[in-house]
DNA sequence: TACACAAGTTTAGTATTAATAAACTATAAT
DNA sequence: ATTATAGTTTATTAATACTAAACTTGTGTA
């Protein structure tokens, strides 16, 4: 079950942060944007600011982000970042010798998540919808890479969730999905052949933490008719991004930053 | 009126941001430290989940501070930052000549906030219950340097808010407050002679914008036996005080970052 | 290996609550 | 000065979130 008054409050969090604008948002832009009725809006919008998440500038009327909105950038339980960065440099030398959009994604629970990509020489680090987006794990190289490194249970509880069709060849049924993490166990590395995007061709290969456990992935996706043209494109893609996978697993070996008893359970 | 289930849910997420531990929080924590039953935690954590700002650890069980939150960190919007980042300066002269507390505070909508504080000689930069704290407009040096220098409309609207006595020496009644204000407005300080704590003997002045709005202040807090002591020590404290607001007032003055249309009113 | 306990999850029913609509106020535009 | 627009407040109703209890899962201990 879901709450619904949090799930148009959030939504309405979601609202400020991607469609801020200078002076701030005003109550009938919330309405018409998140189609809700302005009365209710207010009740919601008030506590809200109660709460501080967000604000009302006095004259203006408008709402702007709070002080904890602000106070909860600034804290550094959010800097598993320094992953990002660590991994930044391997994701640039895929991008670099490919030119190809290379993905690092991570996952919280069922969910897989852009932690930082590349596109074609444009590197993209700020947010531009893409970033800490949602993905399917079913349908993307990135999703099943991890997938198919995790146990039973886990594959189970993310598999029941979401297998939406996206194109002609995701893949939807359970079956031959779990047959495909199988291979992709076998072979270290994960393809995605039209299964997201039509025409798109993905290579993912899946990065490992010190207990062997899939904690990401890094992705590298190319115009499916570059693959077809050239059997050689593909290798290169693909060992350039396994070897990036390696090299960011090797985060989580020698430095002993990671706390004690976060993880005292086995693959 | 205010929404309950929201009043709970953020409640929740301030408690993850100051309270989180290494593997995540569980549900009976959340339950134990907040009140609440846990099926109905359950559900409200799920719809938080549900929409990224939590995760749940697929092993564990426990909640952990989701990507939307962390997204968060990365947006421009947040970057107020430049104006403390450019007052610090400023508050640690004041620091360094005196000893004594510095806070610098911005208001949202009704609520003072403290932006940055420096406590007697050991900096304070991080969170650490105080930065971002709300603090009370009618009883601390801060809020009242503010306030006086706002219009009548905007002080009603504060002052009908919160006028809670802290102290003995709390002002409470609204028509001393008043000429209190005045009083303010005129001497270009503010004093704070134990009215929010005992012991305490705070000076404050205010920061103006472009328009001559005020849109902030410096404060020095100092325990009061050193005031009654010497004379002089007050006057001290005054100067680098009010120095630090000039200042840091000029921030709004040469350049031109502040986007056009923002603040077409008058003071 | 089995048992017991603890923690989390799910469900159905009820009481509370949040959304509605309409009236009201304040502000801005003509 | 008048009208329109945006925001706020209120009382009512319909919906929803909370409760309690049963169920599931996992962990630690004997």
């Amino acid at each position: 079950m879901s709450v619904k008054s949090i799930e148009k409050t959030l939504s309405t969090l979601d609202f400020f942060i991607s469609n801020m604008k200078p002076g701030g948002l005003a109550l009938k832009d919330v309405c018409a944007s998140l189609g809700f009725k302005k009365s209710a809006a207010h009740h919601m919008l008030a506590t809200v600011c109660q709460k501080g998440y967000l604000y009302q500038d006095l004259k203006t009327k408008k709402y702007l982000i709070g002080s904890k909105i602000k106070k909860m950038s600034k804290l550094a339980i959010l800097d598993d970042t320094g992953f990002s960065d660590f991994a930044f440099d391997q994701i640039k030398k895929v991008n670099d010798e490919t030119g190809e959009a290379v993905h690092l994604a991570g996952f919280e629970g069922t969910r897989l998540i852009t932690l930082t990509m590349l596109e074609s020489k444009h590197p993209v680090r700020v947010d531009h919808g893409f970033l800490n987006k949602d993905h399917a794990f079913h349908a993307t190289a990135s999703g099943k890479a991890i997938l198919a490194h995790m146990n039973l249970a886990n594959q189970e509880k993310i598999l029941k969730k979401n297998r939406v069709k996206f194109t002609e060849f995701t893949i939807t049924d359970k079956v031959t999905l779990l047959k495909e993490l199988n291979a992709i166990k076998k072979n270290g590395y994960a393809i995605d052949d039209e299964e997201f995007q039509e025409g798109v061709y993905c290579v993912g290969c899946p990065v490992f933490d010190q207990y062997h456990e899939p904690v990401a992935s890094v992705s590298c996706s190319s115009p499916k008719y570059k693959i077809v043209r050239d059997k050689k494109y593909l290798d290169k893609i693909k060992s350039f991004t396994q070897q990036a996978a390696i090299e960011i697993s090797k985060y989580y070996k020698p430095k002993k930053t990671i706390k004690k008893g976060e993880r005292k359970y086995a693959a």
